[in-house]
RNA sequence: GGUUCCGUAGCUCAGUUGGAUAGAGCAACAGCCUUCUAAGCUGUGGGUCUCGGGUUCGAAUCCCGACGGAAUCACCA
């Protein structure tokens, strides 16, 4: 694959070794695509040569680019900027890259290399819908996911449902109380929402509880720990952990719910998981890795009997790892089921996609697994993305402002239909495929609005304003490729082919074809930082340029040669916007 | 208080290994549809890259220090 970039840069550090008689390291080949601005192609920054060359700037850049257009001739021209060496390729070089990007069926998939990545994300609680902050979660688990797939490794996707706990003995109690033996069906809504719903509930009935006993001076802690209700619910917690039957089978029915409702959504996000754990099989794990540790006195036991880990040196705090009851906490699992992912998978890295409110969590978790000497500690990676917050700050349930997942997506849906039916483009398009392109619309702008973001940055989400169906956006993708497939199709109609040809190329054909050659490299990038934001912007930057250059330029106007080599760039194009957008989880339109 | 992260246009965001005059979108204003889809294209205005030092040919980017914001430091998960 001939790279421009690397290409330039050969050529350059042969320039200067026969010039200069010295070999220089690669890291002083300093080359870049050249900026809009300038005249050129590539750009070497000569600043680092300097001290090799022991000329000036200029003179030294003069000389290279002399060399250059001597020995190489794929180089056209060249001008010289200060420093800066501004490189013209040939059109016949650049009608190379395009053949070679063109025909090639896996372009922007790199090499198999043969390593497995392990991924968890969305790992949502049982008593409660998901949300927003589970959207940005799931997207980004998803892409990244692709993303890696993308960079040649075998990708496991993981998902870890915490399916018991108090949380979920709350709804169970709730429902008994109040519920009359109600389901999904009678009540016509999703049954995670029924859940969450009995989970305000139990709220209300604790609230009214507290009342009297905080009236009688108890603090709001005391009174919380007091009600009968709360007590309840405890000793309800403590039958499932013994499998009495009753309350077992209760919670199963209503973690059966929220699977169907989850799965729904997860269907409308377009995602899905290779293996799925669920906390209560795996939340007594650990405890044998925590008496190891005891054994090897990289824990100590306390008095009463708890067990801990001292990471004072560390700079970090003691971390409880057992209760004195000799329970395990949120930690003693995780350690127990990494280590039961390690054995059943020998992944080589496993990422946790979760919310940097639980960084410290991870940077134990990592710690912990080093001091008992898991080698493998290393290949942890927690993916940690910031918030999503509304203008007036973090979501509240109790002030209802979550922005619940089903009804945002039924939202985008919604907008996606009007802004459709305004325009008037589909009046001969069926029902279902109308149906199915409003959800693929709408799902692409929310989608992008979610990714296009910096994972690591806390996001801002206005409900007020609907997401954008304009300008930096989803749709503005999907739309581009819609109108390349439209040409396609025509060009198709009327018996013409893409084909390459030998011919003369625009400045905005250059400045496409080298957009799409550094595809790869943008890939690896985004790879190694874990991070599919890099890929939607760089989808946003191609379908830009094309937009420009489809504007101007007429492509089935064009005849011969010409036409054919146009028609294959935008082909070309377009496949490449399918890729990028792949790994986003976007799909793109036939038409729109 | 300790630790981690963030601070770029009125707003939302790009700008990763230091490179030329810091870019998009939204919002505002002015244009472009008898011509391959106007969910598009073009133009105008808008910046002390939070502030102050340092490193060097060169800093939004790296280092130090302030200031501002977020998260976290539980026998919760």
């Amino acid at each position: 694959m001939t790279n421009p970039i690397d290409f330039f840069s050969a050529k350059a550090a042969l320039a200067v070794s026969s010039l200069y008689g010295t070999q220089v390291p690669s890291s002083m080949i300093q080359v870049q695509a050249t900026r809009k601005d300038f005249e050129g192609d590539v750009t070497l920054v000569t600043f680092p040569l300097l001290r090799t060359s022991r000329k000036s700037p200029e003179v030294t850049a003069a000389e290279i680019g002399d060399w250059l257009q001597a020995n190489v001739p794929e180089v056209d021209g060249f001008n010289v900027v200060k420093g800066f060496l501004n490189v013209s390729l040939s059109a016949a070089f650049w009608n190379g890259v395009l053949l070679q990007i063109a025909s090639d069926p896996d372009f922007g998939h790199l090499p198999a290399t043969g390593r497995t990545v392990m991924v968890e994300f969305s790992s949502p609680n049982t008593n409660k819908p998901l949300h927003l902050g589970h959207i940005r979660n799931n997207l980004l688990g998803w892409s990244v996911s692709k993303l890696l797939e993308a960079c040649g490794h075998r990708v496991i996707k993981v998902n870890l449902v915490n399916d018991r706990g108090i949380h979920i003995c709350k709804s169970m109690l709730a429902w008994l109380r109040c519920g009359n033996g109600i389901t999904p069906e009678q009540a016509g809504v999703k049954g995670d929402h029924l859940v969450g719903d009995f989970y305000v509930k139990f709220n209300d009935l604790l609230k009214e509880e507290m009342k009297p006993l905080i009236e009688s001076g108890m603090s709001e802690e005391e009174a919380a720990r007091n009600c009968p209700i709360m007590k309840e619910a405890q000793s309800m917690l403590v039958r499932w952990e013994q499998g009495d039957e009753e309350v077992v089978a209760l919670w199963r029915k209503m973690n059966g719910w929220v699977y169907e409702g989850f799965d729904q959504t997860y269907k409308a996000l377009g995602i899905s998981f290779d293996r799925i754990y669920y906390e209560s099989q795996t939340y007594k794990s650990g405890k044998e890795i925590v008496a190891d540790g005891l054994a090897k006195g990289v824990l100590y036991r306390r008095e009463d009997g708890s067990v801990w880990c001292d990471m004072r040196a560390d700079g970090l705090d003691e971390k409880l790892l057992l209760r004195s009851d000799g329970t395990s906490v949120y930690m003693t699992q995780d350690l127990g089921t990494a280590r039961q992912r390690y054995e059943e998978y020998g992944f080589d890295e496993i990422i946790y996609v979760v919310g940097n409110e639980q960084n410290y969590h991870f940077q134990v978790l990592k710690l912990i697994l080093g001091k008992l000497g898991y080698e493998w500690s290393d290949a942890i990676y927690h993916l940690s993305y910031g918030m999503v917050e509304l203008p007036e700050g973090k979501m509240k349930s109790r002030e209802g402002t979550v922005v619940d997942a089903d009804d945002l997506i039924e939202k985008m849906y919604n907008t996606a239909r009007e802004t459709s039916m305004e325009l008037g483009k589909l009046d001969d398009m069926p029902q279902d495929e109308q149906d199915e392109l409003f959800r693929m619309l709408g799902l692409g702008a929310l989608k992008y609005f979610i990714i296009k973001v910096d994972p690591r940055k806390t996001m801002l989400f206005d409900p007020k304003e609907s997401i954008d169906f304009n300008g930096n956006t989803g749709p503005f993708i999907q739309y581009t490729h819609a109108r390349i497939r439209s040409i396609l199709r025509k060009a198709d109609e009327a018996g013409l082919r893409p084909a390459a040809g030998d011919v003369e190329l625009l400045p905005k054909e250059i400045s496409l074809i080298q957009l799409l050659s550094s595809y790869p490299e943008r890939v690896r990038e985004a790879g190694e930082a874990h991070s599919p934001a890099i890929i939607a912007n760089y989808a946003y930057d191609l379908a830009k340029e094309f937009n420009q250059f489809y504007h101007d330029t007429p492509i089935l106007k064009e005849e011969g040669a010409v036409r054919d080599q146009r028609l294959l760039l935008a082909r070309a194009v377009a496949d490449v916007l399918v890729r990028a957008t792949d790994i986003l989880g976007i799909r793109l339109p036939e038409r729109m």
